[in-house]
DNA sequence: CCCAAGACCTGGCGGC
DNA sequence: TGCCGCCAGGTCTTGG
């Protein structure tokens, strides 16, 4: 589920029930998620009061009294918030109790999602020390990916999917943003021009804001507790969709994979 | 430094 | 129906 437009439709519909609140405790059903959730975690969230939500990639950072919680849905994982007396399924590895009675419940089938808690600057923890730029922020250009190319020879979809080199972009909306700015895939990141980046750049945030735009529909029904965002299938014109008419030039989609992962393209359009 | 591949996990699907 | 292999929205680690 999670890439970049559903970790923030997550922030958005939980941010409201989380600011101001303590988390009065921390129900583990299951520890081992990307990493095993630490004793110190356990001990010290107890009693913080969450002051702020915020993301960072796809990270959602809970900034509590005396640190960060750092929360990332991995492959599978989702939250919501649910009433202290609706029952935990097989996949719903933690709960933070809050002192208004709600839950924020954790499921993550695949368990690729972490909980890691940081006391120091945030911006030296080792899981965002090292981020790219945010893709909707100012630091985030042509230029700036033009200039990651540099020396690159792996396929542009790798390139922008790297989050050293840019944060938030998944397998989905790379696959978008190529075939909206005409890009094959396959090329290598250091034969596209500063000007096509610029293009490449513009579509990733294009693309990224549409997603999130369309999410913010759902956000009720997300909080509510019944929530599965699918409300931006229908936008999307390559991914899933393999074999089907370009919406551009009606030849058919070619599937590939790149760098492990499935890729949509059109052989006409994209260059 | 760059890059490809393997690793972590579970569930759903299509094919036989 | 049952079993098997493959696929899945992420990213860290390892080894060349």
């Amino acid at each position: 589920m999670p890439e970049l437009p559903e970790v923030e439709t997550t922030r958005r519909g939980i941010a409201p029930h989380l600011t101001g609140h303590r988390i009065t405790a921390i129900t583990v059903r299951n520890r081992q998620l990307r990493w095993p959730i630490s004793d110190h975690l356990i001990a010290t969230l107890p009693g913080e009061v969450i002051h702020a939500v915020e993301r960072r990639g796809k990270y959602l950072l809970l900034r509590c009294d005396h640190g960060t919680l750092l929360l990332h849905l991995g492959m599978s994982g989702s939250l919501r918030l649910v009433s202290d007396t609706t029952p935990a399924g097989r996949h719903d590895p933690v709960d933070l109790q809050l002192d208004s009675g709600q839950r924020l419940r954790l499921t993550d089938p695949r368990r690729f999602g972490s909980l890691l808690w940081c006391e120091g600057d945030l911006a030296d923890h080792p899981r965002l020390a090292h981020l790219g730029p945010e893709p909707l922020g100012e630091a985030f250009s042509g230029d700036h990916l033009y200039q990651q190319a540099a020396g690159r020879r792996v396929a542009v979809k790798n390139l922008i999917m790297d989050g050293h080199v840019v944060v938030g972009v998944g397998n989905i909306y790379a696959n978008e943003a190529l075939f909206c700015a005409g890009i094959d895939p396959r090329r290598a990141a250091n034969r596209i021009s500063r000007a096509r980046y610029q293009r490449l750049a513009e579509a990733i945030r294009q693309v990224l804001q549409r997603a999130i735009d369309a999410g913010g529909t759902t956000l009720r029904d997300f909080v509510g507790g019944d929530g599965k965002p699918g409300y931006f299938r229908q936008q999307l014109q390559v991914y899933g969709r393999g074999g089907e008419p370009c919406e551009r030039c009606g030849s058919a989609l070619q599937v590939e994979r790149i760098g492990q992962r499935s890729s949509v393209y059109c052989r006409r359009c994209q260059h």
